[in-house]
DNA sequence: TATGAATGAGGTTTCATTCAT
DNA sequence: GATGAATGAAACCTCATTCAT
């Protein structure tokens, strides 16, 4: 009997734990979809709590304002890019950029409506974490593993991975507008660009 | 006597016309200070007003609301880079990506505030005209007008000025940030990346 | 065994009688500290259900409202006061103004939090009994038990009772603000006020 | 012709200063009316801008929020009641406490509403000035002007005001219930009971 | 009986926009 | 043309209350 008791304590406490989580998870799954039309500024907590089917007050429980939601997301989503992404190049005998940016653009590309808007924001919302920041810090990792550092000595390495966070970024919003190429193809065109650079002819006088 | 009165009118026209004149020049320079300050959506009509010294009604009377405030100032600014750069680069002998870039980052430097604004607004603001838009337009322009066309046959042109302005943007988003260094070193090492690419030691297993 | 599990059953009854009476207990407890703290307006189902430890839901099986919580509180403390005055009275000889105002003050001083609240909330609150009715019917009782009820004839005794309340219940805020003097020294000045008036020089011109 | 457009320019700021005080007017009067007929924490800024006619946001124009409104609404109130309680006390050869307390009576029954609104809140609403020290205030003011000064030795005058206080805060809530006496008899009960006191038989054994 | 997640009415507050002067 | 008081839609957020577990 106490068993028994404790027993439908602990599912009773299940219980309601799993309905607060599956809530959340319609909140934040709201969130994007909406983020993803409208914007985050034109969002309204209203827009979110009507597309995840629950009260205003609702959201209120599970985040302090729209700010906090929306960093929920975007931490979320670019926690797991940085996770796939390591596993990803770890499964590889060595750390490439190749495999980097090939890995960035296919997790970009499955999850183009949540970059889009991370992109979009900008340094709008106070965030902690900016999608610019999480791609540079990966890059700057593959730079500091190179296999042969001597090469980037003459670099500024911070500044480089921010350049090349530019040309990633830009690729994924020219994805937004246009939707082609596809991931590889365009992961293969920026290392293309970023192996050999633009021809000679362009930079000085015939 | 009826020359002089339309003498008189005539003058009295042109003077509400250079007061008026002086009141939007006052609403735009006062739109710039409060947009880079406070960002564009903590930005209200009221405060722009307060700091041009006018009625809140007055805005009304020079824009329709402040997203054409906005629009009209970034116009105004990518109009002068554009125009500034093609006059820059038609003193040379031949347009090169050099000069292009070069332009380009000074001028960026010398409106910062503006710029970084318009960077940091993104997609946010309902604009005809983006920024990174300017940039790869000129670009592109510059690409057309390459000294040896068939060098860049296995090149997607806009997409590559769109990956090079990410580049450029993400140059200038790095000086609002770390204030180091000044634009003619930045153009050499975007140059730099864009003309040599990263060693190849990068891209490939050992 | 028909005994024995009717005994057990009783037992279990009243063990729920007695946990029942708990949580009410705690609720009333944390009502009282919260309310002294944050006052009554401002204090919410939440805080006294937090302060108690139980379930918000919990609170409404106890009571309908805040309100009802407020007055069960303030209704049991002026219950005692009424009683205790009373039976303070009673071990006297005759009733006497000194010794129930005495046992006013002492009482007061003892459940300061509790009065401080109710003679702040005022007239805020729907409440069915307030404090200065609890007080001002007990000094009607000792008019009425004069000794000399002639003495009483020119008197409006609720009125009077009224007036008598006023200078009772300021003197416990005084205490609220000032800390001082003690409820001996207070009841001696309220007294002596009361015994002899002010100063006949206060109110005539020299 | 320029003192023409000085007179319509003085004319015009003039208008607007006057609309805007009508407006203040109004909804100070609404708020009163509001505040007397629902307490203060039972009004919505909502109630006082319908009540006024104005839109809600009307209401922000010209106080921070509810709380200012309540306190210069009180402010304004009792400053006029020192003014006047002064004036008229001034009017006679010596300042007695009989014609202080008859002044107070009369304003106060004039002002029943505001009185009662601002006695009731108590402790409730952050006010800088509260009504029971106004009136504290005022009765230091005639003690230490006594004509005898001698013969409040044995007084603590503050807490002597704070008492006295209590007698006639209570007096004007016995309006706000009865409806009855009138204010001159009020403060004819109000002093006798201060000048004389109560019987001696009330306080001692027989 | 106790719980606490969910609800949504209702309050506060802002601000783009109008319009009489 | 310039003004700024007034407007009210629309956002935010809280909290008393319910109810399934």
């Amino acid at each position: 009997m106490k068993d028994n008791s404790k027993e439908e304590f602990t599912t009773r406490q299940h219980r309601g734990a799993k309905r607060r989580a599956k809530t959340r998870a319609d909140l934040l799954a709201a969130a994007r979809k909406v983020f993803a039309k409208k914007g985050y500024h034109d969002t309204s907590i209203l827009d979110i709590t009507e597309a995840a089917d629950v009260g205003v007050g609702t959201f209120y429980l599970h985040f302090r304002d729209k700010d906090e939601a929306f960093n929920t997301l975007i931490d979320e989503v670019f926690h797991i890019l940085e996770e796939q992404v390591i596993a990803e190049v770890r499964s590889h005998e060595a750390i490439t950029l190749s495999v980097t940016v090939q890995s960035i653009f296919r997790h970009a590309y499955a999850q183009r409506d949540l970059f889009s808007i991370a992109l979009a924001s900008g340094a709008q919302v106070s965030r902690t974490i900016r999608v610019e920041d999480t791609i540079a810090r990966g890059l700057i990792r593959v730079f500091e593993q190179a296999s042969r550092p001597a090469d980037l000595q003459d670099y500024d390495i911070p500044l480089l991975a921010c350049l090349v966070t530019g040309v990633i970024a830009q690729g994924i919003i020219w994805w937004f507008d246009q939707d082609e190429p596809g991931p590889d193809e365009m992961a293969e065109k920026v290392l293309a660009l970023l192996a050999h650079g633009l021809p000679a002819s362009l930079f000085t006088l015939t």
